[in-house]
DNA sequence: CTTCAAAGTGAATCGGAATTCTAGAACAGT
DNA sequence: ACTGTTCTAGAATTCCGATTCACTTTGAAG
């Protein structure tokens, strides 16, 4: 057999990890130099993983949206349809008191401003990071409308994402106080009816 | 008589109104070469008037923050108390629209966190900045729930400027969609709901 | 028409952070 | 023990943009 090679001292995730704790002191300034010391490694070693520091922003983005996601999926599949909405809705903030530090991370970039500018190699999962919200996004509007045009997925949108995320954004590394979980689930609750009658 | 000192050929508004358009195009990471483009005149100048990008960067914002504010005293002064929070809550999505420019350099900083590093020089005009609002909040709370404690104001706040900021965030730099308006109102609407009995 | 205080100018400098590069280390199979 | 492959190491370099500063320009007062 061909000879093997050294194993790796940290993992991908690691790295990500040391960025994400970077990011949650310095946000989107945060230097690669910053990343290496939470590593406990040098910077040589974050370049050996990720091609530059944009990557490996892009890179932690793109985690942390799919773990936020994950919770989500999680939630719909499990739930009453009855009320699958305004759960989602009220995810937000509880992942984000829970996860304080990966809510920091997406709000790195945003998907249509990050697809300007993006690293050819991470252009793919860019593209469709939310081709599965988006899909179970339809198919609850359908449960809940009986149809999905352009204007009620729209409504679903704002209510379970936008607004929910705009009410605790201000509160992102700190604590998310109770009363923003009220005026999601009001917010979330009167948006949808805009799409009823 | 003394001598008196050649005229300003650029006035502090036309570099802040340079920095508006290069916030408009690059955001945060402006540089100060291309506000000089956009002013059509050399970093010297830029320099001459505001001593560090930091500063013009936070100036802008103030000034920003000072225009957004304008609209929503007149409109509390004239509109009917009624509906006044309502209409202060559109007036949100309204103005975005007007000036998407200046909506856009709203996101330059949060109060909070410029605070902690902020240029000594606007330490001042910056901690300040939402005295009046904040004032003008309390009034219009204890207008439609006859007191202004830490929860009504909050409630307030929320439904009048932290929803609808959060609704229009993701549309800021492009066309805001009239769906948007539908869904401050009923957003804001039910927040307040959540105050009364 | 001279003077001078305040403005403007932009090439040169400085600093800090991203990135590169060469060397050394670790491991599994031979 | 030796070898080939991949990983870690971190000093040296490159890059880029903020900032400086010595010089020029301006225009009303005198």
């Amino acid at each position: 057999m061909t000879p093997v090679a050294r194993p790796a001292k940290f993992t991908d995730d690691q790295v990500l990890d040391a960025a994400l704790a970077g990011v949650a002191r310095s946000g989107h300034a945060v230097t690669v130099t910053e990343v290496a010391g939470e590593l406990g490694g040098p910077v040589g070693s974050i370049y050996h993983r990720f091609s530059s520091r944009d990557v490996l922003l892009a890179s932690l983005w793109l985690r942390s949206v799919q773990r936020f996601q994950a919770g989500l999926f999680e939630l719909a599949a499990s739930g009453p349809a009855g009320t699958a909405l305004v759960e989602c809705a009220l995810h937000v903030p509880r992942y984000c008191r829970a996860h304080p530090d990966e809510a920091r991370a997406l709000t790195l970039f945003r998907q249509t401003r990050l697809l300007d500018d993006c690293p050819a190699e991470l252009e793919d999962q860019v593209a469709h990071v939310n081709d599965d919200l988006l899909a179970l996004t339809r198919r609850l509007t359908r449960e809940r409308y009986g149809r999905a045009d352009r204007r009620h997925t729209e409504l679903v949108g704002l209510a379970t994402r936008v607004a929910p995320y705009g009410l605790v954004r201000p509160h992102l590394g700190r604590a998310v106080p109770k009363v923003v979980d009220e005026a999601v689930e009001a917010s979330a609750t009167a948006i949808l009816a805009c799409g009823d009658g």
